[in-house]
DNA sequence: AATGATAGTGTTATGTTATAACAAGTTATG
DNA sequence: CATAACTTGTTATAACATAACACTATCATT
């Protein structure tokens, strides 16, 4: 359950990490919120937030209705989106548009514009914070807008990907 | 045809143009490109590319086949498709994800890695440069990664949107 | 001119992603 | 315990995208 311990770290944004502890965390998280906020934290939409925590990795709505319906749920299509909606709503799960998928929240604490670094070989995908990203929202030459959503998604060749092999 | 010129700018970035010399200009640029790459700039690209170029908003491929039909091509989607593929392969023409939708280019000249404003209300869309958005992905944290493609979708609402009504 | 390679377009069918609309059950609250 | 608000279930369909194959045009080489 907890191997990833023992890897070393390949590069500073696919970072290894206790997946234990980052579930955990996460779940622990999310339960504090919707107490807070008076939010119903219902066993479907705990099932749809560890079903995508646990792997840490954008799945597309139909993989998830798939898992929720080996767990006895509905796998009609609006079951899925209606909650994956209220998650992202909520910040605790992000859309990968260049993939049609979801992808749990990895820093849902603060509030922040999520960039995405997504690796086209493995499909791995890192969630990387404004600040690390270079990126810089509040500059003026765009101001005379309202931002009220970000997509930010950065498509390539991780380290790891790029080293193992060619093109 | 050219009644953009008696409007005032509302905005920095949904500027207003002289849309006939904006439209005369892409369709030298993109011929230009086309004849020095030795590539076949046919009739079905080059009425793909004005359709998209002449509203100068984003439209969803089966907008564009509607409009193909009404010029006497094909309306199945491949058609569509194949000729968008094509045109973003080359520059001319980029998707926005969040819009499920595809847009002319407003900088062919440069290679750049394009960033959009879209606003919710009006629809409309200003393509941006890099520079001008605060965005600067040659940040050395995540340079243990090969970029290949960015996509930057700032959504919310625009100045006039936003002083012409709430909400 | 015949040959064949390449590229472009047409067509059919199907796959994938997402939402509308309404029904039924559940929960909070007065 | 009534009722409003919310959550989940169901059916149907809409919207977006691609696979696979056929046909045509172009062009270089024989």
């Amino acid at each position: 359950m907890r191997k990833q311990r023992e890897k070393k770290a390949t590069s500073k944004i696919f970072k290894n990490h206790d997946h234990g502890i980052c579930f955990d965390d996460a779940i622990e998280q999310i339960e504090n919120y919707f107490i807070e906020k008076n939010l119903q934290f219902t066993p479907l939409r705990r099932k749809v937030f560890e079903i995508l925590i646990r792997d840490h990795k954008p799945l597309g709505a139909y993989e998830i209705l798939e898992a929720l319906s080996g767990e006895g749920y509905s796998s009609s299509p609006p079951i899925a989106y209606r909650v994956l909606d209220f998650l992202m709503e909520h910040g605790f799960v992000h859309k990968i548009q260049g993939l049609n998928a979801f992808i749990a929240c990895s820093h849902p604490n603060y509030s922040h514009s999520p960039a995405f670094v997504i690796c086209r070989k493995c499909e791995r995908v890192a969630e990387i914070d404004d600040k690390k990203s270079g990126i810089n929202f509040q500059n003026p030459s765009i101001d005379n807008f309202i931002i009220e959503k970000t997509t930010v998604e950065l498509t390539g060749v991780c380290t790891k990907c790029s080293s193992s092999a060619k093109a």
